[in-house]
DNA sequence: GTCAAATGCTTGTAGGTGCAAGCATTTGAT
DNA sequence: ATCAAATGCTTGCACCTACAAGCATTTGAC
């Protein structure tokens, strides 16, 4: 019995659903925020997890890596939050080479500001569709599947979490 | 006891790893099937519904809500998709407004082609990472999610699989 | 101390997607 | 029969992301 070349209808019905989640939520995400503060998911939570900094401050490849970017898109996301004043580099002090990422005070009432639209919306969309048991087998899979994605734990929330 | 405006640690547990799966998994199948075939995973989902297709064909509107995709997106992929020669473009017979798209004999044997490697590489990433239980915990919760994201149940998988 | 390799980041470019606007046909109410 | 509304699709544009290439600094082997 070797494996099929194609998938199976048992991994067919588990496939397909995923396949239609990974299309429609992320849009949806992002036309909520977009709508509402004019910022993408991914603008968003690379701004949430400035906040949550004690020092209001993060390291590019520290943020690229907990917001699960490329190091160029972050990037250029930073220039577009730069221009936009909700953010701004600042030379790393210990290391000529590296930039940190500053949340500014405009930013951090931006997040403020955006944070219960933004969470009514996952509520809505994801976390009130789930039974109470539902919570733990979605982490459960996440995590394994994250597993694979990212074997050397690069992204941050592979280990945190 | 209302429900707080950001969120709780416990949603934030289950919430993070999905995020970060929205972020990397897409990245990866995209990154498999453009490097060996030069197709996003939209262009060989939307060529391997046409496949299984009788006909080999469907009505743009039908395709898109198979593929879950707007139709001006689908419109913009097919143009693509036609200039390549893996579909072509059919006045519908029954509705002067309607177009249907049809793959043709190159295209379905591109789809032959790719489908192994993106089988394989959809089973590494996931399918391989769930314990046999997890198959059916996922189907459900991405059911749960799909019905809220599509409450009229126009994106096909939400009805069929 | 020297220099090749590794690291940290930026920039340019090509390509895909969303939204708004537009055109043609069909439907349905009158 | 007429015509406004709905339907089916396309096009243009603005925006975002991936990848490759490049530059500066740091590290580590010698």
């Amino acid at each position: 019995m070797s494996t099929p070349r194609s998938f199976t209808p048992d991994e067919r019905r588990t496939w397909v659903p995923l396949a239609a989640l990974l299309e429609l939520l992320p849009r949806q995400l992002d036309a909520q925020l977009i709508r509402d503060e004019e910022l993408t998911h991914f603008d968003y939570f690379a701004l949430s997890m400035l906040v949550l900094e004690p020092e209001h401050r993060l390291r590019m490849t520290a943020l690229a890596s907990m917001t699960n970017a490329t190091l160029p898109r972050l990037s250029h996301v930073v220039t577009r939050l730069e221009k936009r004043g909700f953010v701004r580099r600042d030379p790393a002090p210990d290391d000529a080479r590296a930039t940190d990422v500053v949340i500014t005070q405009e930013g951090r009432r931006k997040v403020i500001h955006a944070t219960p639209g933004h969470v009514a919306n996952v509520r809505h969309y994801v976390l009130d569709a789930l039974e109470p048991e539902q919570f733990e087998q979605l982490r459960d899979i996440a995590r394994s599947v994250l597993a694979r994605l990212d074997p050397e734990g690069r992204m941050i929330v592979t280990r945190q979490v």
